[in-house]
RNA sequence: GCGGAUGUGGUGAAAUUGGUAGACACGCCAGACUUAGGAUCUGGUGCCGAAAGGUGUGUGGGUUCGAGUCCCUCCAUCCGCACCA
């Protein structure tokens, strides 16, 4: 009976399904292991071999745990909803429910036939309303929270209501949008509306009017992270700034802690680093300026408030709040022109031109605090309104950017660290000596820092600040398909949150997926879509929402009382090992530590970091071909002989290449213009070139896991997609490799079998197959703590190629390395598992451990290292020759034994302390 | 510019705490078998050399009895952030 995998891996598949093998229990006595994989967004593509790379990972580390007695909960579900639904349905008219539906079916069908232990009664999906129900739910959590610095925890809004009425404004610290001062009988006086605007101001999800990224084209507003140089991330379009009302959540409440938390989590610190970045704390102070013949102040921050005595003029951003009122009607045309034409630039044109230096001045003049002095106040928009007050302190001694701008504009520059020629160039270097600068002279950088905040603080004028990069994130989005946001207004206009009873806030149907004539977003086009007669928010939430919290629900799936059950969370925690890709190190996997810390904060769980351990699988590149056609004619010449011909590469069918040469035939009849091609081939072949791509159906590259399954199978595809190379690496997909792994798997097959027919036998196994199979036992249990399932892949190769040369049918020797084969081949591991005789799933079998006696019992001593070779290690008298040593090493009883008429290839001696000597 | 990562055969890659560099696999070469196949099996395969031998982990240096591994310098590639004050 050969290998027969189609047959093998559909009645397991099937048996898995009907018997839940892999379903996970919430009441088990066993301790929990939580595997969990990026769930997909269905895309109509559907999968391609570079997509389930991280989920066969996870699924065989997941077996591979269950195997070690842990309960695994190893979930699946989909990140519904989505921009491409929704711009397919604005072109064709199909509600996006439809096509998610229809590709979800497709994918689920392709992830099928991979043979995944995934606990499908777990699924989620974020588009079904009893998910998002609890979206919205969190959402109004988070509209019903305010964050209290002092405590460094969210807390109920009630709380903050109460010490209002009781203190106002006085000696609260609360994270908010602007500072504000009040009284308590002030707060009691405030009619509703005004209270209403003052809690916005605290609240954890809030409606202001802000800076948004928006783009034009998807007619919506963007967070940062979806906006990547100055373009949607998704679809490229060009993103501009304007000024809108928006629902926000405060993450920015929570910077630190976010900083913080990443020295607890086993990340790549590559990741943790752009987490870092993004996050971007710095430390400084918060100066005020007094401004000449003016109320009004300016506050700066700056992480040099030792260089003041340098700050020879001040730059305000185009959009700060106080130009317009201190700019002299002399300057008032320039500045305004100035303003106008900034406002009018993109994101991209902004960043993509930073060397030009414009600048206008206000005519107004701020005052040194130390000095005296006046200095001129400028705006210019290399100073950003996002970042920091919108404001800086220029020193141009000692900032490249205020360097340049003086010297532009002829201002002056002045030297307060000694070391650098200020005259030519910025001095940027955070040590040095002060000088030019009063009190400070003499003193270190450092000293000087110090020193300039103390002296601040007490002359009430500035203080030692943190500033952070992370802005607040813009939660709306003008688009239809997404969570509703849960709230309505009333008669004054007051945002009112949903009451938890008439959740989930269903998503309407409308007429068409686009924006109204007057601009609303789309589902202000709903008829009858009120609450109770009010008005509803129109805008939905962004796609990150409901991939914020789905791990949690995965613990608790249809609990309709709770977004997760406290036993249930209590029990699972935590995802142990979370994998996926990179791209969302600044998106998802923010927001959701974020999110995790609020429910913490609010007491639902009892981890306040969502993912314990993760890694980043690479990417699958394609392997491109090119058929070179010569050019101006419908001849294709093959690769080797093109020479110094000039011809046009191109893209070819990777499904009509084989061995980098083209199947004419197929050729011809893929696209009517080349039935008719002519070739000149090489010995009646024609080659094609490779080149490694992005893997995407324009380039012909595309390889889906079922075209490889169909071919060899599911187990092959998995072990193969593990033997490419380490996960965290991308790597070129070649289907030529393949053939390594599907050898092995029938070499595996026919330990057990001799002409067809299952035999076993019960002989008691010698040393050497022992060893073989201890060294693979060993290696594979070493390469599962370091995920290095490429080289347990050897190991198995290794050890089937040493059998078959022994022709070990052992059923004490196949019977271990099933069980240690099972979690990458589980198919074959089942079949054969059963053939030995066994009722059960291999599933639960104890994982083989390794013996240390069965490896070096002949050796004792001596370690043996992993490919079969072997290393003595043995304290000699240094002065000892090489002769000498080999005959001492021969006279050694049991180094004799073990030579076994070997000969000696190498001795190495290390003077006074040991000689190696390598047999081979 | 700042930060992170990676550099090993024709290719994907191995190499426990520093201890045979290139395991395993692809590809290639030679051979066997055969119903001529994208099948199977055997042997070979870092580079130079007929061989002996030499040489070799991006570059240059250092530590060490011994360095792919540790330290320093430079170079290249990839990723993240970026007028961030």
């Amino acid at each position: 009976m050969d290998y027969h995998f189609s047959e093998i891996e559909k009645k397991w598949q099937q048996r898995w399904r009907e018997d839940k093998t892999y379903s996970a229990s919430n009441d088990s006595k066993d301790p929990k292991y939580y595997v969990l994989d990026m769930f997909p967004y269905p895309s109509g593509a559907g999968l391609h071999v570079g997509h389930p790379l991280g989920y066969i990972a996870s699924d065989i580390y997941a077996r591979f745990k269950r195997h070690k007695g842990f309960n695994v909960l190893h979930p699946m579900g989909y990140d519904a909803f989505g921009l491409p639904a929704e711009q397919y349905a604005i072109q064709t008219g199909q509600h996006p429910a439809i096509t998610t539906e229809q590709n979800i079916a497709r994918y689920r069908e392709q992830l099928d036939k991979i043979g995944f232990s995934f606990d499908w009664d777990r699924q989620v999906k974020t588009c079904d309303p009893e998910y998002y129900r609890w979206t919205q739910w969190i959402f109004i959590q988070l509209f019903d929270s305010w964050y209290d610095r002092s405590q460094d925890q969210a807390r109920p809004i009630k709380d903050l209501i109460e010490y209002f009425e009781k203190n106002g404004s006085q000696g609260i610290r609360a994270a908010c949008s602007e500072v504000m001062d009040f009284s308590a009988e002030e707060w009691n006086a405030m009619d509703e509306i005004r209270q209403s605007e003052v809690l916005l101001n605290y609240r954890l999800a809030y409606r202001s009017e802000s800076m948004v990224n928006w783009c034009p084209e998807l007619g919506t507003v963007l967070a940062n992270d979806e906006v990547k140089d100055g373009v949607s991330e998704r679809g490229g379009y060009p993103v501009v700034q304007k000024k809108m009302m928006q629902w926000s959540l405060r993450i920015s409440a929570y910077a630190q802690r976010l900083l913080d938390g990443l020295e607890r989590i086993d990340w790549t610190e590559s990741l943790k680093e752009s987490q870092r970045n993004w996050i971007g704390r710095s430390e400084g102070a918060s100066i005020h300026f007094a401004i000449k013949d003016h109320d009004d102040q300016i506050e700066v921050f700056s992480t040099r408030p030792d260089t003041i005595f340098g700050a020879t003029f001040m730059v305000l951003a185009p959009e700060h709040e106080l130009v317009r009122a201190i700019t002299t009607p002399e300057q008032r045309d320039s500045v305004e022109k100035y303003i106008d034409q900034t406002s009018r630039r993109s994101e991209r044109d902004r960043m993509a031109d930073t060397k030009t230096v414009t600048g206008v001045f206000t005519g107004a003049y701020a005052k040194h605090p130390f000095s005296g002095k006046d200095i001129p106040i400028w705006i210019a928009d290399y100073v950003l309104a996002g970042y920091g007050t919108g404001a800086v302190m220029a020193v141009p001694g000692h900032d490249s950017r205020d360097h340049a701008f003086a010297q532009n504009f002829g201002l002056p520059i002045v030297e307060v660290v000694a070391g650098g020629n200020v005259q030519e160039e910025a001095f940027e270097a955070k040590e040095g000596e002060m000088v030019n600068s009063d009190f400070l002279n003499g003193m270190q950088v450092k000293e000087a820092i110090a020193e300039t905040i103390r002296r601040m603080e007490e002359m009430g004028i500035g203080t030692g600040r943190i500033n952070y990069r992370l802005r607040d994130a813009v939660f709306g989005r003008q688009r239809y398909w997404g969570e509703p946001i849960p709230i309505w207004y009333d008669g004054k206009g007051i945002p009112h949150p949903v009451k938890e009873e008439n959740l989930p806030v269903i998503l309407p149907e409308v007429d068409k997926y686009l924006p109204t004539e007057d601009g609303e977003p789309p589902l202000a086009r709903a008829v009858d879509w009120n609450y109770n007669g009010f008005e509803r928010e129109t805008t939905t939430m962004p796609g990150w929402a409901g991939s914020s919290w789905y791990f949690l629900r995965y613990m608790d799936p249809h609990n309709e009382k709770e977004f997760v059950s406290r036993k249930a969370e209590e029990y699972w925690k935590n995802v142990d090992l979370y994998i996926g890709g990179s791209e969302h190190a600044t998106g998802h996997l923010l927001y959701a530590r974020f999110w995790q810390k609020f429910f913490f904060d609010r007491g639902w769980v009892t981890m306040d970091e969502p993912f314990q351990k993760l890694i980043n699988q690479g990417m699958i590149q394609g392997m491109s071909a090119f058929a070179h056609r010569k050019k101006g004619s419908n001849t294709f010449i093959s690769y080797h002989l093109v020479g110094d011909q000039e011809t046009t590469p191109i893209h070819v069918d990777v499904s009509m290449v084989h061995n980098d040469q083209l199947d004419l035939e197929a050729f011809k009849a893929w696209r009517e213009e080349f039935g008719k091609a002519e070739f000149i081939t090489d010995n009646g072949v024609v080659h094609v070139s490779r080149e490694v791509e992005k893997m995407s159906k324009s380039k012909f590259n595309v390889v889906t896991p079922d075209a490889v399954i169909e071919e060899h199978g599911a187990d092959a595809l998995r072990m193969y997609e593990m033997f490419l190379g380490p996960i965290e690496q991308s790597k070129p997909w070649n289907t030529q490799g393949l053939s390594g792994v599907t050898g092995f798997l029938r070499k595996f097959w026919r330990l057990s079998h001799r002409e067809g027919d299952f035999i076993v036998s019960d002989e008691v196994p010698n040393e050497k197959e022992l060893k073989a199979l201890h060294t693979c036992i060993k290696k594979v249990n070493e390469d599962m703590k370091n995920f290095s399932f490429n080289t347990s892949v050897s190991a198995f190769m290794i050890c089937t190629n040493e059998l078959t040369d022994l022709k070990c049918n052992k059923r004490s020797i196949i019977e271990p390395l099933v069980i240690l084969l099972s979690p990458f081949a589980p198919h074959m591991a089942e079949e054969l598992w059963e053939k030995l005789g066994h009722l059960d799933s291999v599933t639960r079998q104890p994982y083989p451990t390794h013996e240390e006696k069965h490896l070096v019992e002949s050796t004792k001593n001596y370690p043996v290292s992993f490919n079969g070779k072997v290393r003595f290690q043995i304290a000699l008298p240094a002065d000892m020759g090489k002769e000498d040593v080999e005959a001492s090493v021969m006279a050694d009883e049991r180094t004799a034994k073990y030579l076994d008429g070997k000969q000696i290839r190498k001795v190495i001696v290390v003077p006074g302390r040991i000689v190696n000597i390598v047999i081979g």
